[in-house]
DNA sequence: ACTATTGTTCGACAATCGTTAAATTACAAC
DNA sequence: GTTGTAATTTAACGATTGTCGAACAATAGT
């Protein structure tokens, strides 16, 4: 498992962020209303959410529109339970 | 869920050394004969993952034997899955 | 007591990270 | 065109992090 995962679920903006995503799929202009960072900092963690395939994204007009990657999450959490010793 | 639990697995050797734990308990000497850092290195990783309560440490005359969290696992690998959209 | 082994603590250093201000790009409405 | 909104890029900053060498502490064996 590449720790970049890790790395970008290692800040609380960035936890909250995908908390927001949780309940459903929202642009980034709204993610900004629950944050209080300014809107390059949103960008940028957008970013690293996005290189480690956590998000989703997708474009319409002047709106970028994110969603969580199940998926991934998924994958996450298998390697985590991997880590426990198979009673050997 | 504290950042510092991601914090402490964003780290290649850290996450070897949870690997090595994984197949049981282990000492601080042999742990270091898998890894390529010095002494120093190794302690402060430990320190790290023991502040996040992933690993239990047992000393026992001059060796220090540490072992996984099973239970801190499960706590992270469901707070992952408690990410993900309840179909709402 | 002396030596060897195990492990920690303390500085110090380079690298990385989160943040912002400023400038820039892209799209929409007028 | 101009204006306004949405988002990115760049450069710079302070703070944190991984690493090591050096020194220190604690236990074991001679």
């Amino acid at each position: 498992m590449d720790t970049e995962i890790f790395k970008a679920l290692s800040d609380d903006n960035r936890l909250r962020i995908l908390g927001i995503l949780g309940s459903g799929e929202s642009s980034a202009c709204e993610i900004l209303k629950n944050l209080n960072i300014s809107q390059p900092t949103l960008s940028h963690h957008m970013k690293v959410l996005q290189s480690v395939e956590l998000i989703n994204v997708r474009k319409s007009g002047q709106w970028t529109y994110y969603s969580l990657n199940g998926s991934k999450l998924d994958e996450i959490s298998e390697f985590i339970i991997g880590l426990k010793p198979s009673k050997a």
